[in-house]
DNA sequence: CGTTACCATGACAATATCGTCACAAAAATC
DNA sequence: GATTTTTGTGACGATATTGTCATGGTAACG
């Protein structure tokens, strides 16, 4: 199973089945912030002719379609030779317990309750992943163009890698994970530094002033806007 | 009742890892009525020693045990490479979607919530032993042009043959296994070396010098790449 | 406009970390 | 039993990183 014949980098599809067009994007949305590349589909026949013309490494199936339900669409697939491998995730309205049953039995490998939490679903998609991939898939941080990859411990703006130190990437872990906020210099050194080191004030300043350095290049270090008396905090402007 | 029955000559064991009887006991009962054998553990240390024993198909794993969290169980799991592989299910009283997400990215492959249903957790079960079943252990890895045959103790780089001493065949099978990810020195001792040994940290150090000398010749040393005051990953740059 | 508090910047020394080599012990091979 | 290979460790120089300080600049405010 952990045949590792294509490289990890390479893109991970996910085919979204959802006709609500409000949750369909944000499923999207949330995917491609993450990583992967998300194709759509409308309905059970779009999602088929999708599948003909690629094989998602990951399906994620409303129950209720308007052409076919949720079911047949994985009766159909699960037929197919080509593609029957494929893990599916069903998510459904409904929360009886019946429906997930039969969506289990039916071949669905997972099954989620709406309204379903972007976090558990990622976290779904992902440990489905590691198993049929065989390798963990990437968790990515990211703001605008500004991507980090911190298993990978890696850092691109725009797609070009960014050197940076190990206390500089760790800043910048902490602007990403609180875009648009304010980060109290106190709260920089508890979370970058820890809570029991004995680090003067500045050396915030100091490792700020590096990090945007290192941004300068790709001209992304007016994002990191100072806050006079408090901090510092990650913002366009 | 269930449609899809387990042959009976087909003994498919089930490892439950949970303090509270009551419940132990109802699942075993229900897993036996499917026509699973369950193997019962009332902690984390006792499953420790199951473990030892007998490799189970799969494990039910209770967030909170008398003498380790559930987390720490499946860690420990997951870093044993005879039974690594095995699906675990996360259960739990705690509704905390934090809880949820931790544990599927720590490794579980499911995570249901107490009270739980029986159904829903025997239609879980089935639909993970339905994956797992068709499990095949190849044991080619490879990243790019680096081939190894884990069976046959076997390392090419484009069709080339590497010579590699042992430990350094398991430093690039680690590698191979997590490519573009991080490894921290002590995840490297960990693997390679295994937990109880004493071994000091700059040998791994040593160890990928020599591992990037043999690959060398086949330009694929500068894979290996160094992060300061961490460890080492394999990527391409 | 002047004062003050605050910050950006560059320089610097101390430290941490890594690559490399050499060597001895242990294991494997012949 | 001799030879070769493998392995872990210490040493050392090279380099990267880090924290602090001094200085000058800038924003805030009356």
């Amino acid at each position: 199973m952990s045949v590792l014949t294509e490289s990890p980098e390479m893109h991970t599809n996910i085919l979204i089945v959802e006709d609500d067009m409000a949750i369909r994007e944000m499923m999207a949305f949330s995917l491609k912030r993450e990583g992967f590349d998300a194709i759509k589909a409308a309905s059970g026949n779009e999602a088929l002719e999708q599948l003909n013309q690629m094989h998602p490494d990951l399906i994620v199936v409303d129950w209720g379609l308007p052409d076919m339900s949720g079911i047949d669409l994985i009766d159909t697939i699960r037929r197919d030779d080509v593609i029957k491998e494929v893990p599916i995730i069903m998510l459904t309205a409904r929360a009886e317990e019946h429906d997930k049953i039969k969506g289990l039995e039916r071949g669905a490998d997972d099954y989620l309750t709406k309204p379903a939490s972007m976090l558990e679903l990622m976290a779904r998609i992902r440990a489905h992943l590691r198993r049929s991939k065989g390798f963990e898939t990437s968790h990515k941080l990211s703001f605008h163009d500004i991507v980090m990859d911190a298993s990978a411990h890696e850092v691109k703006v725009n797609e070009l890698p960014v050197n940076l130190s190990l206390t500089e990437f760790k800043l910048l872990k902490l602007f990403l994970q609180n875009p648009n906020k304010l980060l109290a210099r106190e709260h920089i050194l508890n979370h970058v530094w820890g809570r029991n080191t004995v680090v003067e004030d500045r050396t915030v300043d100091v490792h700020v002033l590096r990090l945007r350095k290192a941004l300068k290049p790709h001209e992304r270090d007016k994002w990191i806007q100072t806050v006079r008396g408090i901090g510092y905090k990650l913002a366009t402007f």
